[in-house]
DNA sequence: CGGCCCCTTGAGCTGGTTCAAGAGATGTGG
DNA sequence: CCACATCTCTTGAACCAGCTCAAGGGGCCG
């Protein structure tokens, strides 16, 4: 099950993490072959199996290298809740904060190849490379932009454009890992876990994915999402204009206020 | 409206911020002194005043010193989603992330002295000083766990569980910053406020916050909240044990799973 | 080929919304 | 210090988005 590193670090096609760090702006070669080198123990784990649950003690961290996770919390009730889910280049968990105990669990939802790297290592990476400081900083920040995103689904938006509005999120997120083929990418998720994900029945998420599919605007099945018609995904969701035009590159439709 | 500095950089209580940064751990004096300092610049600031819109060009770093605050966000429809309040020692924006404009706005709640930090200073402050780098990784962390909570709270939790939780929230965060009396403290919210906060109308926050009353767990009137009995309080609310109990120095009532 | 998920669809129920209207507060200007 | 305007809080009644319960169909794996 364990693998070793892949290759050596020399000039191949930089892993996922370190993709995804690079992303808002260039790292310097030697913190590239640092972040790369850090993710030495990969290994391969099968789908829906927690790397880690609520109340333990942050172990390693883990890097998604390939396939899809979740974060969540399990309720007394017997319900659960999905706060985020981790594509490749995204990493698990820093979040030892407020009592050194995981408040959520990270599960893996498909088989996915993940790095475990050293706690201190990846502390000290980001003491000591201000770049990489800086790279950390603004993924932190986009999650909680992310994080706010959701909230503002969950709280104001109907469940049409929830669901939407989360294709759109996936969608631009699939998109920056290159992982669509045109308007189309993987996204292996079952209506279950979209309902744990956007506080709804998975009955009720079978009707709107019904719903969508009926008035052309994507259609997800045998976990594919096809994006009929990108804009009028992006209008249904209400999601932000800049956000999305800037990953597209298409004329801005119009702006106000 | 605008004032100076309050006094010398000498040794009289930390202000919010600094004592909120040093919540986890002490910082060094010097350290302290310096994120004492860049607070230089002091305003009063009265209520239901935004601070910074959505779309803007980040400026400075927004500080609470004192009085509320909270970020929200305005749906096409008019209605607005609050996806998190800034109490004294919060701080307002690192938010230039994804595209270099803010993806929400900032407003006051009540009167408050704000101070505004250069940016640029904050980011040295934060690139030179390891023990101000860890604070600030520190308190992004937790405001993840934050957002997280609410997440659960909205996707999961009916509007009792939801309203119960929140109060929890802003209790243990006013009780760390020394703003409770016994089991009250201010929480200059109006009902609107909350039910923006909560993904619920106004009238139902009504109806629930008249339960909770009615049922001997907490009362809130003229922005004051009372809570009756902590412990049922935190129960209705699901509120996390370990996080609660660690803060209220009581035995936990058990502890399974 | 049998079992286990997952997807699908129907029908009735309910938590929270909407609409409406009145009662306190609080503030403002004369 | 009162009159008026504006806000927030409160309560009632009807409505509806999304839930619950239930049952059947399809795909995949051992």
């Amino acid at each position: 099950m364990a693998r070793g590193h892949v290759g050596g670090g020399e000039h191949r096609t930089p892993n996922a993490f370190v993709a995804k760090l690079c992303g808002h702006g260039l790292l310097p070669a030697e913190d590239m072959s640092l972040l790369d080198s850090v993710c030495g123990t990969q290994r391969d784990i099968p789908a829906r199996q927690d790397l880690i649950r609520e109340g333990d003690e942050p172990g390693p961290v883990f890097v998604i290298l390939k396939g899809w996770a979740c974060r969540y919390k399990l309720l007394p009730e017997g319900t659960r809740q999905i706060t985020s889910f981790l594509m490749p280049g995204d990493c698990g968990d820093l979040h030892a904060s407020v009592s050194h105990r995981m408040e959520h669990s990270i599960a893996t939802l498909t088989p996915a190849r993940v790095a475990k790297v050293d706690r201190k290592e990846m502390e000290d990476l980001i003491e000591t490379r201000p770049a990489i400081m800086r790279a950390f900083l603004w993924t932190l920040l986009v999650d909680e932009d992310t994080l706010r995103a959701w909230i503002v689904s969950m709280g104001r938006r109907d469940s049409v454009q929830r669901v939407a509005h989360l294709m759109c999120e996936l969608y631009v997120r699939a998109l920056n890992i290159g992982l669509t083929v045109g308007d189309q990418f993987e996204m292996p998720l079952t209506q279950i876990v979209l309902g744990d994900a956007l506080g709804l029945t998975p009955v009720h998420v079978n009707r709107v994915l019904r719903k969508l599919k009926g008035s052309g605007v994507m259609s997800l099945s045998r976990g594919s999402l096809v994006i009929a018609d990108v804009a009028k995904l992006a209008t249904v969701a209400g999601f932000d204009d800049t956000y999305l035009h800037r990953r597209l590159r298409r004329p801005p439709a119009g702006r106000e206020q």
